[in-house]
DNA sequence: GTGTGTGCAAAAGGTTTGCAAGAAA
DNA sequence: TTTCTTGCAAACCTTTTGCACACAC
């Protein structure tokens, strides 16, 4: 436990960010577990809210998302929605997502062939490639 | 021309929308031209107030591209939470991003494999695929 | 006339920003 | 002491909503 932490403040170190109190807090909650998952800020505040006395303001939670999905640690997930999605999986891999429960369910690379791109624009460099299949309950309508 | 519009009040009535001169505007800006593109709320806001003297209140802009989208006139695609994006091409098709600029570019059908999708959720439907190729400038680090 | 659709302004929801006070180096 | 970070509130932007008036049928 004071190991994962002395761990996340080099982590924070490494990337140059100075290891406040907050950022580790935060660190602790995005990366303690094994098992990797989908937040959104919301979701993040509020397992901050009840985690702990103090909280910490909104401004800072946002920052340091910020912060760790522009070093790498976090993903933003593409998806047309009026929140964002983050991953603490970085590693390439595709989604579900569930247009009634907002629900995100990450799609097994075996589940799906790797994508097989065959153009290139000029100039351009691939950042990500990214599936998002969207899916709704098999008994309804779209809307 | 006057041939063109007669097409789209035919076209909302089928759909059960009554033909308003909002409406029969919209539809000409969307789909008069023959090639596809991709727009935001706010480009088409734009786009009627240098055509029109007296523009369309942007309620009457977001009920009209619902109502489209939700009768499949157009689709929005998942780039993340900024704002929405639109295409007018309806078939299935992906997409670069340019994240520097913005813009949005169609993938041809020849330049990406079809997506071999192994895996069902049980109870759930697929509502669409649709795979996000991010790019950015060759020279340069992603932010 | 009846029922929809429009326009306006206000509100909502998520996200960003400016700045003073506080903590880290 | 200097520089970075936090917290707060206000600002921002896109999107939604409520309601009176206007239009389509």
């Amino acid at each position: 436990m004071m190991r994962k932490n002395t761990n996340f403040i080099s982590k924070l170190r490494e990337i140059g960010l100075r290891p406040t109190k907050q950022r580790v807090k935060i660190c602790q909650l995005l990366f303690l577990s094994e098992k990797t998952f989908h937040f959104t800020i919301n979701d993040l505040v509020k397992k901050i809210s009840s985690e702990m006395s103090e909280k910490i303001s909104l401004a800072t939670v946002y920052n340091t998302v910020h912060a760790f999905k522009k070093k790498g640690y976090i993903k933003e997930i593409a998806i047309n929605s009026d929140k964002t999605y983050y991953d603490t999986n970085t590693s390439i891999h595709h989604h579900f997502y569930d247009e009634e429960t907002h629900e995100l369910v990450d799609c097994n690379d075996n589940d799906i062939d790797p994508i097989n791109l065959k153009k290139n624009i000029p100039g351009k460099k691939i950042k990500s490639i990214e599936v998002l299949i969207k899916i709704a309950s098999d008994n309804q309508n779209q809307y």
